[in-house]
RNA sequence: CGGGGUGUAGCGCAGUUGGCUAGCGCGCCACGUUCGGGACGUGGAGGCCGGAGGUUCGAGUCCUCUCACCCCGACCA
């Protein structure tokens, strides 16, 4: 392990238990693998939807929302799509329950079959594309660019909270264009988008670049994705953009009128992140004391704790904290003030740091006497007593700060853990470590298939920004026209 | 679906070669003393020991069958 004491195994409930618990459904139950998400969780994940909806909109998208059921003779359409996803379909074939002619409980009504099986969404593309047939009948119509949030099903074999849920939360957007250029260009744009939000408000460094022939989205032509490293050394897949070509079109008979007087197939796209987000940010930036939460993106951003003895003291020092908390939220900080009387401060402070909450300020008699406050930042853990005055200006760009460190110290500690390697030997040896290996491929499924099964590191990204370097491959020594990144992946 | 492991209070666990009333820590409730880094005392509530069947005078403990969960593979965002 990259980082012996923030692997997931051990900080596991640490991170989790404050955002979710393990859906307790009835014995017997087949679903597995559901996560219930504790409010807390939830609000970070609503931060993440404003703020990838603000970027969304920004660059001309609109929300929409189509049905969770997919009849499965949809799915079939397009070859490769079925063949990436039959094997995770919950599948729904009835429609009634009835009372158990030979006890109790209900059993399904056999009367009731469903003439066709409907499939519950592992994602959207086919159901969205029979409905832009509807929409698309000329260029006029073009481009579509739609997004919905939604819940999705996939059937996975093994499940893991965040990273592999059977049901999870994301969004998907699906566009439409005239051109196979304008959409490469929307593909291009979301995947940019994705990783500036990761970037800016998770706080979280990440690698822009696309995937290879294998690793591509089941019915993309082009899949572009970001890549982040967790502190255990994984690479953790965050967010996908993919080019469609003109494959749903096709599978779909969606064609439009050209200015011309032609009629020609549609171009497509589709892009999406999801819940695993929140496993990203967790496994990113967490530490042996909790959560550690991005301003951006925390539901609480200042914890203020009330140091007193007796009740008389405790009102004049949460009264004092009010005058301090209008400050804050005037700036736009959200605050609380813990007022539990039957907890002791430090049992407080270690609840908050649990939770990840970036500021936290707490004020007793002695700083009332002085005009002072003192102040603690959960990414350093780092305390200071600051005067009263300018508290607010002081917090807000305190704040700002932590989002800056947070972000720096992901990105040292993926510089640290990322390596130039030459040999396939010297892979083999150092890949046990885990960390991402910038190595030459020689750009054959063969060769990423050998890697995989002699390593289990897989080919993450092909990224765009590289330094031109032209090389021979690790394995086979072909020629190679630029690094690639080789990590164990989540 | 293969290989391994675990099911005992909300959580984490102990429970010996079967033995009588099933325990511990944390948490929870009440009262009191505390209160600048996870307080302490006293009292209290909370269990069909995963489920079914068997062996036995007697089963948390042994046997059979099941179910669930966790870890490692195959599959995947």
């Amino acid at each position: 392990m990259a980082k012996e004491v923030n692997n997931q195994e051990e900080n596991y409930s640490l991170w989790y238990n404050n955002l979710v618990t393990k859906a307790d459904l009835a014995e017997n139950s087949a679903v597995r693998g559901c996560m219930v998400i504790k409010p807390y969780g939830y609000a970070i994940w609503e931060k993440m939807q404003a703020d990838l909806d603000r970027r969304f909109k920004e660059t001309g998208h609109v929300n929409a929302y189509f049905p969770l059921f997919i009849p499965k003779s949809f799915l079939s359409r397009e070859a490769e799509h079925v063949e990436g996803f039959a094997k995770e379909c919950a599948v729904v074939t009835h429609h009634r329950l009835m009372a158990n002619p030979n006890g109790q409980g209900l059993i399904v009504d056999p009367d009731a079959r469903l003439e066709e099986e409907l499939v519950v969404r592992p994602t959207s593309e086919t159901i969205i594309w029979n409905t832009y047939k509807d929409w698309i009948k000329s260029y006029r119509d073009l481009p579509i660019l739609c997004n919905q949030w939604a819940n999705v099903v996939r059937w996975e074999m093994r499940t893991r909270i965040f990273l592999r849920t059977a049901e999870f939360l994301w969004q998907e957007g699906h566009t439409a264009h005239a051109t196979r250029e304008e959409a490469e260009e929307e593909t291009l744009r979301m995947a940019e988008v994705y990783a500036s939000f990761a970037r800016e408000t998770m706080a979280l460094p990440v690698i822009l670049g696309k995937k290879s022939a294998s690793e591509r989205f089941a019915g993309a032509l082009e899949t572009l994705c970001i890549e982040a490293m967790m502190q255990d050394g994984k690479a953790l897949q965050s967010g996908t953009s993919h080019f469609l070509g003109q494959n749903f079109a096709k599978a779909f008979d969606v064609k439009f009128a050209t200015k011309a007087g032609g009629l020609e197939y549609v171009w497509a796209s589709s892009w999406g992140v999801s819940t695993r987000l929140m496993g990203a940010l967790v496994m990113a930036h967490g530490d042996n004391k909790g959560l550690v939460i991005p301003p951006k993106l925390a539901p609480l951003q200042v914890v203020m704790v009330p140091i007193y003895k007796g009740e008389e003291e405790m009102g004049r020092v949460v009264e004092h904290l009010k005058k301090i908390q209008k400050g804050l939220e005037t700036k736009g900080i959200s605050t609380k003030i813990d007022d539990r009387d039957h907890l002791r401060s430090g049992f407080k402070f270690a609840e908050w740091e649990l939770k990840g909450v970036p500021v936290r300020i707490a004020v007793g008699p002695r700083d009332m006497e002085q005009g002072t406050v003192e102040v603690a930042r959960r990414d350093t853990l780092e305390k200071s007593v600051v005067s009263q005055a300018g508290i607010s200006t002081h917090i807000h760009s305190l704040l700002s700060d932590i989002q800056d460190n947070m972000y720096q110290k992901a990105l040292s500690f993926r510089e640290a853990h990322t390596h130039r390697v030459n040999s396939y030997a010297e892979f083999k040896e150092r890949i046990e470590d885990g960390g991402f290996f910038l190595c030459h491929w020689d750009g054959t499924a063969e060769t990423e298939e050998r890697i995989k099964n002699e390593t289990k590191a897989t080919l993450r990204v092909i990224p765009f920004d590289h330094d031109g370097e032209t090389g021979t491959c690790m394995v086979t020594g072909k020629p190679s026209a630029q690094r690639v990144i080789f990590a164990r992946a989540y």
